[in-house]
DNA sequence: TTGCAACTTGACACATGTGTCAAGAAAAAT
DNA sequence: ATTTTTCTTGACACATGTGTCAAGTTGCAA
């Protein structure tokens, strides 16, 4: 599925070192079955690639950019109000484009035995956090309050991924404003909902009495 | 800090077999690092055991007999309401020796990647959540409402230890007032706080004015 | 003191994995 | 038409890991 949308060869490689990351843990991606799944051979791996270690440099590159990245954009895109700055970081949750959960969890299994790894996140969780932290501190919340309400958006979000949850598209919007409602003490207006709604192509719900 | 209970060399083994688990995953559980770890020889393992999978199976076995076992056994403990009844399976999380976090998290890790223990992990679930359901039927609870609840209460269980939260004492206590409420839809009284606090011997706060 | 349980030492065969190298083949770019 | 990029084939040296085996040691126990 992933490897359709590939224009080098080394984007094959990475993107079966994706695969293997998210299906089975960095204990997986080896060389040698990167080249079964690429239907490569094994050498020719050493053409694009240094060695292992380039191709983890470059997994963890690219959950740093997108997953890290659009968290940090989407906390600071402008917004009216609280509720509608949530809802722009809530499009992380909503749009698998904007955050990759299966990678974000495949990363943090991986730092439990890597120190390398573990310093990074521990450093895209502080920065995500940081960003977060200021968006609330934007909408004149007081700094110590902020950061306790930044840690309770990563911490929910992060065992939500955890746990591999599956909930009917409903029952995720219908969350989506007690979720907000709880973060920032504000509840999201029907009109917030509604844009939320139709920027993430939700499907519409006879939910119209929501709007004010 | 586990071996220092030993009585025999084979639980050597395990507890070096437990710790690696624990600490790295079930790709760092190899004949070569245990003897390190144990101090004994390579080929001293082949004594007491089988084979590598003879060790993973034990510790399957702890696992299943501490967790999933206590976690039932607390589930079936006499009490008078539901609010007593969901405090008596909170033991489980507040009481290290009734359930084992980290190996918990660590065979779900595990599971990822090894069928036959994704099928053990299953079973368990399935036994755990069926324990729970029949504890809220028992008190009245509509089959179809006793199994999301049970749900809840394992999906929130598990969330919280993929987090590592760590909180400070008074603050798990006095959520656990609320966790049931939530869980049961019933509020604990003084009482049964003041007696699961007794039990868990936990830190005297002053809110003795909880008490009837 | 005899014997067994609980090891150790050192070897062997085997599998899987890494990284390198030399000699090519196939296709695309110039 | 030739060069360059993108690979393949097959080999080599090496490391780490598994499981087995034969022969010897150590310490406790009957």
């Amino acid at each position: 599925m992933t490897q359709s949308n590939a224009d080098t060869s080394a984007e094959l490689w990475l993107n079966a070192a994706y695969d293997l990351l998210i299906s089975s843990g960095i204990d997986a991606v080896k060389v040698m079955t990167l080249a079964k799944h690429t239907d490569l051979t094994r050498t020719g791996f050493y053409w694009h690639f240094k060695d292992l270690n380039a191709v983890h440099e470059c997994l963890i590159d690219r959950w740093e950019d997108i997953n890290t990245g659009n968290l940090i954009a989407r906390s600071n895109a402008p917004a009216q109000t609280i509720a509608e700055a949530m809802l722009n970081v809530f499009d992380c949750w909503y749009d698998a484009t904007l955050f990759d959960a299966p990678l974000d969890l495949a990363i943090r299994n991986w730092a439990r035995t890597d120190t390398k790894v573990k310093a990074r996140l521990d450093a895209a969780d502080a920065s995500r956090i940081n960003s977060l932290t200021k968006m609330f501190i934007r909408f004149g919340y007081e700094p110590a309050d902020a950061e306790v309400r930044s840690l309770t958006v990563i911490y929910t979000q992060i065992g939500y991924i955890s746990m591999h949850v599956t909930e009917a598209p409903q029952t995720r919007l219908s969350r989506a404003a007690n979720y907000v409602a709880l973060f920032t003490s504000v509840h999201p207006t029907g009109r917030d909902i509604y844009v939320f709604q139709k920027r993430n192509r939700l499907e519409f719900l006879p939910n119209d009495h929501l709007l004010e």
